[in-house]
RNA sequence: GCCGACGUAGCUCAGUGGUAGAGCAAGUGUUUCGUAAACACUAGGUCGAGGGUUCGAAUCCCCCCGUCGGCUCCA
């Protein structure tokens, strides 16, 4: 069962005209629970355009965006959150009646909420940035002024603010501060560039629906999205940044690569593997068991479906139920399809009577589980309704915890610097101290795991962030966000500590003493889901997989006609090494072949021609362009097959 | 689910009320070629589904389905 624990989107650090002391802020308050910037939930999944760049690009000043370095330099969220405040300007001048929402500055940009009497039109946005242009262009000074909030309350309501009267009325200071440029002003704490020719260079990037407070119980106002920095060059260099992360898609990619689709006939977010997405995610999975097995685990198979008796032992009848899919009757009996593996290898554990000298058990699975979405949420790979995790239950005795909990952060730790993920950050969630009350299981549990995963962590060395009041109900968790190539941050392994489970299912032991003791659970997904990794897979290789997972390792591109025998031969030897070959006899020119197997990504083209066919030699050009001339076809079949052996990211 | 945009040939896209188009891919023929695209011809579409307006709908309207950008949620 485990699930990600979300990153929250939480704005700690953020300029943002939302909460208002009427004080302005002090660089002491700021965060403290990130090393890396807060993602929102979404771009920790799929760094979408928009999100891209990361921080690794962009360090940000600590704390609330004060200026720092040299002075009279503007940092970016200062930039920013002006750049928003005159985009505020431009649409009130464009639609008078607007009413504003929020509008801060965000990782990578800034964005604002409207309501407005019409649908925003990109003819709109085109206007809206010319007229912030002209407002930059006049160099209009920002001035901040104090009021008490009674007063600010009825500025705003006299003029139909509704939305910021609200966030008056949340606000606990006596004084507020309001900030004005032009013919706008805002509820505001700051702090804003001086004037707004020091917004430098910015770009009105694409509209989107947002509900007022992220509630949907609320109206929906309409956000632009945008983005400034201190420079054109800084902008165009970010936008070039989104033009590559575009050309990265696995959406694209899958299409382009021929690795999967998504067919309307079947449904939404069910994944049709195809040959080619199948050999990746083969070579994966064989790599994933072997390496379990190696490491003590087991391998088992569980059913799709199960009872829905199960799932009400389980609980996720009462709080998963919105995400299950609805009950199949069969016989009289309500079946439901599985979103979790859980139940089923707790069965397994529950199956005989345990002793304490078996423990650890380690049950691993591939399990498909069947997760229902909400229709808007689904993307690519990486947000499906269908998914394969890499799920295994670890059932083992408290003084074991630790122990478990290291071997499982050195089983992610090696499966990710296989793939060539080399950064990550490491998050602990915790419960909140301040409301014990609402979590499963005992209190000697709960400080026991607490300090079995800090155990753990400090063992290896590891850096983290706590998290306190980030844990599930069930238990405390560690989880790794990755960073790709490009610098975003992906959802990585997950290791969760479970006390409501094995209570639920009331499964147990037999200690050293004869009496029945309660195992400890730990779920733990490293990989995630099939489907979600190997999206991001996709992404942080650019499609160009190294040669133990790619799916075409080698093509052979015969000259002409009559070399095709020779290529045969050729891609036969190979394939007795185990490498996956093929043969591109059409009847077309080199160039044209080699341009195609580069487009497909594929590691290694051997050119054979008369030369070749008479030394038995080949001639070897890598994917990267590079050309190595002939060599003997036996001494390439060495260099690939240990390549593929190692699991190199080197061609 | 909600807001907005979009859905035309296998792919990428043009076509805004008057007989459905291009490039690439595919098929056939010619070319037998040395490190990123040879040439010619041919075939290919109930313009996402259904309903409506109209003499006439890819085009306008309604309603579904799906995709994309977000909100929200998560592997």
């Amino acid at each position: 069962m485990p699930q990600a624990a979300s990153p929250s989107a939480t704005g700690a650090g953020k300029t943002t005209c939302e909460p208002v002391p009427g004080t302005p802020p002090s660089t002491a308050e700021g965060t403290t629970r990130a090393r890396w910037p807060p993602l929102s939930a979404s771009s920790a999944l799929r760094p979408a355009a928009g999100k891209v760049g990361g921080t690794a690009s962009f360090p940000r000043p600590n704390g609330r965006g004060f200026v720092f370095g040299r002075k009279n330099m503007p940092d970016l969220e200062t930039i920013r959150h002006s750049a928003a405040h005159v985009m505020a300007e431009a649409v009130l001048s464009l639609f008078p009646d607007a009413k504003f929402g929020i509008g801060p500055s965000i990782e990578d940009g800034f964005y604002y909420d409207f309501d407005l009497s019409r649908p925003l039109t990109p003819e709109d946005l085109a206007e809206i940035e010319k007229r912030m242009a002209r407002i930059v262009e006049a160099g209009l000074p920002f001035q901040r002024r104090e009021m008490a909030r009674e007063e600010a309350r009825a500025f705003f309501a006299e003029r139909g603010q509704a939305y910021k009267v609200e966030l008056i009325d949340d606000l606990p200071d006596p004084v507020v501060s309001l900030y004005t440029q032009g013919n706008f002003t805002d509820l505001c704490r700051g702090p804003h560039v001086a004037n707004t020719r020091e917004i430098g260079a910015f770009k009105l990037l694409h509209t989107a629906g947002a509900y007022w407070r992220g509630d949907e119980h609320r109206p929906m106002l309409q956000r632009i999205y945008g983005t400034a920095f201190a420079s054109k060059d800084e902008l165009n260099a970010y936008l070039y940044r989104l033009e590559q992360a575009a050309l990265r898609d696995h959406r694209r990619l899958g299409k382009e690569l021929d690795l999967f689709s998504i067919e309307e006939e079947t449904g939404p977010g069910l994944v049709h593997w195809h040959p080619k997405g199948g050999v990746i995610r083969e070579t994966i999975e064989d790599f994933w068991r072997k390496e379990h097995r190696r490491r003590g685990y087991e391998v088992v198979y569980t059913p799709h479906i199960g009872r829905v008796e199960l799932w009400k032992t389980s609980g996720h009848w009462g709080w998963y139920r919105e995400n299950m899919y609805s009950p199949m009757e069969v016989e009289g009996q309500q079946y439901m399809l599985k979103p979790m593996n859980c139940p089923f290898h707790i069965l397994i554990y529950k199956s005989r009577l345990r002793s304490y000298r078996e423990l650890p058990i380690r049950l691993a699975e591939l399990g498909t589980v069947y997760r229902y979405e909400r229709s808007g949420v689904l993307h690519g790979l990486l947000r499906v309704r269908g998914f394969t995790q890499d799920d295994a239950h670890i059932f083992c005795r408290p003084d074991q915890l630790e122990d478990e909990l290291v071997r499982t952060i050195d089983l992610a730790q090696f499966l990710m610097q296989t793939f060539g993920y080399e950064h990550y950050d490491v998050e602990l969630s915790l419960r909140d101290p301040a409301n014990i009350e609402k979590y499963a299981g005992s209190e000697e549990g709960w400080q026991h795991a607490e300090s079995a995963l800090v155990g753990a962590l400090e063992r290896k060395s590891i850096p983290y962030a706590r998290q306190e009041g980030e844990a599930k109900f069930y238990g405390p968790a560690i989880d790794i966000k990755l960073r790709d190539a490009l610098g975003r941050a992906w959802q990585g392994p997950t290791i969760q500590v479970d006390f409501a489970l094995a209570e639920r299912f009331d499964i147990d032991y037999v200690a050293e003493d004869g009496t029945h003791r309660r195992p400890v659970m730990v779920h733990r997904a490293l990989l995630g889901s099939m489907e979600r990794f190997i999206g991001g897979l996709v992404e942080h290789y650019a499609g160009a997989f190294p040669p133990w997972l790619a799916p075409v390792q080698v093509v052979v591109l015969p000259i002409a006609d009559r070399h095709t025998e020779y290529a045969d031969k050729v891609a036969e030897q190979l394939r007795q090494r185990d490498l996956r070959v093929s043969v591109d006899a059409r009847r077309e020119n080199v160039n044209y072949k080699i341009r195609e197997a580069q487009l497909q990504k594929v590691p290694y083209m051997l050119i054979v021609g008369d030369r070749e066919a008479a030394a038995g030699t080949v001639s070897l050009r890598l994917r990267s362009g590079e050309n190595l001339g002939s060599k003997p076809l036996a001494d390439f079949a060495d260099r690939a097959a240990s390549l593929v052996a190692s699991r190199s990211m080197e061609l």
